[in-house]
DNA sequence: CGTCGGGCGGCAAACGTTTGGCAATCGCAG
DNA sequence: CTGCGATTGCCAAACGTTTGCCGCCCGACG
């Protein structure tokens, strides 16, 4: 038997555990056991540092891809985004990253653009890749059928974005408490005449924060000025718009105007600027994320917290939570409000 | 043979080629050729169409880890970013995922937090995964040599972050002309003593940034104050710190300063605004990468259009070219300056 | 009527692991 | 010297595809 003295030195591509075996003069499960640390014990001190010692020399590297079809685990867990664009989806992808990366599992990543049919084709792609997970930010009213049938194949969380009626695994933002905060803050401002900038209804969020404004805005006196439909995307040009319809109705505008997310606020603020009104000494405006950067903005936006980095990091532990077989549902987390410079005491003339 | 007339009607897990094969009553690989499009003539269209219903019926999904160990492709591109929280890499992100998409690919994400061995862990994990691309946006100097070892492995290209010394096929901004255009900005405005805050050397961009804006400054008669060191990661507690250490220093201070990207001159602004002096006002301040919002900040930031989301774009794009076999190089995109509110003409008392 | 060729489909190997079961070996005690 | 248990390593099957090759059948042509 010709004995091969020299190799090609290192990190060759497409060195197998059989190329090891052969090197090492064992059969090529001994080298399995031998570094997969689980197993290790099953082999001999010395075998087993051997095997180690030939693995380096020759720069293996597992094959993931054919681990994952003999184990059926991918390490790899599916975030399914609806705009990758949304600066409130970053560090979601960063806390979900975090909370993940040490176990050796690492996201793939889809957008939806906020369409039904690219939802589903995403959320069956996604399971065709055996994803061991799945974490979604994209779920709208209309997805609530297709999520829960791939809720059954694969452990799925919901992130960012609830779902109304559905007991899906989730991690849970009181978005009503944010609309009562929100209304709270005008109302502790002295503002009577209110207004709000809906974001679309099929997103639950939105209509939990409507909610929940409405409910403390009439318990305190507070008119709500009917507004002018709603966003069909929670964007800047959104708000803009609706802002822009409610100048446009012609009637007393309100002194507060509490927009669904800080997006939308700053489509809003765009609009009052081109009309000549003035934030906040002519509107108190509320926002609703806290996205980076807005509290250096001029005036700084008054806004309701939402944790995104947090609730990528939950999505992230839920996820691995449940792979573990055990049986969590939700994890809370509280909105805040943050009072800046976008929202001032209603003032005689205001 | 018992005949199964009911069966779960829809997606149940694990519905295989042979259960197709099966209940179609012909063999495993005349399915796989009628449901694979680019082999679909090989099967009569009777048997094609029969074969697609039964497929259909039993919610058949390939099983992509299957098909990835026999083809060697995993239709999933590795995107290796150094910080995952910083605004900047989200468009980059977005336009990868917009790029890659269409053709049923998507990125599989990893953060090396800047951390030399954390960056060879991912690239080899990313290797192991059997990736069949890899966008790099993380690389620094040191990490040339996996780098380039990976690239002889896999088709690679660095994307927002380019590589001293390198030939890589890379999607290249041209930073020394963004340096000369912050430069050139403010010696149009009639600034003469400037200073740089510098971001970290062992990131390609900023040296070459520096070197631009030097050059221009020297050649034009301005004075250029020697920076206080450099940051070691390009954050806004980084360019706070610098300035900082920049105006502690007692000397008078520039009237002009070119921060070698948005959060560092965020950050900066905070220092210059703790110590009383005024943007545009006292300093003019020039930042780079036109973050989303730095816009709409007070004084909106004059900065230098980094084009992230067609980076994103492109990068998907060349690495989709490679895989089909070409030998592209680069792809160029030129910085543009964008002129805001943070920085004015020199004035007799500014 | 024989042969050729093309269309269609079957066969089996291969991709690189993991893992349950079994065999061999060894140490040690009876 | 034999028997027994524990340790160590081997065998082979399995995961779900793809694909080169071969064979069958049918029609057509010589």
């Amino acid at each position: 038997m010709a004995e091969e003295t020299t190799r090609p030195p290192a990190a060759r591509v497409g060195i197998t555990l059989l190329d090891i075996a052969k090197e090492a003069g064992v059969h090529p499960s001994t080298v399995s056991r031998a570094l997969d640390p689980s197993q290790a014990h099953r082999v001999r001190e010395a075998t087993r540092t051997q095997i180690r010692g030939v693995a380096d020399r020759l720069g293996y590297r597992p094959h993931l891809v054919a681990r994952g079809l003999q184990t059926g685990r991918t390490a790899t867990i599916a975030f399914v985004a609806a705009d990758l664009s949304n600066p409130f989806v970053t560090p979601i992808i960063h806390g979900l990253t975090g909370a993940i990366q040490n176990d050796g599992m690492m996201p793939v990543i889809a957008e939806t653009q906020d369409d039904h049919d690219t939802f589903a084709a995403i959320l069956d792609h996604m399971l065709s890749r055996r994803v061991d997970g799945m974490v979604v930010a994209a779920a709208r009213l209309g997805d609530r059928e297709i999520l829960e049938s791939a809720a059954r194949i694969v452990p799925l969380v919901l992130a960012g974005r609830p779902l109304e009626g559905s007991s899906l695994p989730q991690v849970v933002h009181d978005d009503r408490l944010g609309g009562e905060l929100a209304a709270a803050h005008l109302a502790s401002l002295g503002h009577r005449r209110v207004a709000q900038l809906h974001g679309p209804a099929d997103v639950a969020n939105f209509p939990r924060r409507a909610a929940g404004f409405s409910q403390h805005a009439s318990g305190n006196g507070m008119v709500e000025i009917a507004s002018p439909g709603m966003a069909n995307n929670p964007t800047a040009a959104e708000g803009e718009r609706l802002m822009e319809d409610l100048l446009a109705t012609g009637m007393e505008p309100p002194t507060g105007v509490f927009a669904h997310n800080d997006l939308m606020a700053l489509g809003a603020r765009s609009a009052l600027g081109a009309r000549g009104v003035r934030v906040p000494d002519d509107v108190s405006l509320v926002g609703y994320n806290n996205l980076p950067l807005v509290g250096r903005l001029t005036p700084p936006l008054t806004t309701i917290l939402y944790p995104s980095l947090e609730v990528g990091r939950a999505a992230g532990e839920l996820i691995i939570e449940l792979l573990g077989g055990e049986m969590v549902k939700t994890h809370d987390l509280e909105p805040e409000l943050i009072a800046r410079g976008s929202t001032r005491p209603l003032t005689a003339d205001g």
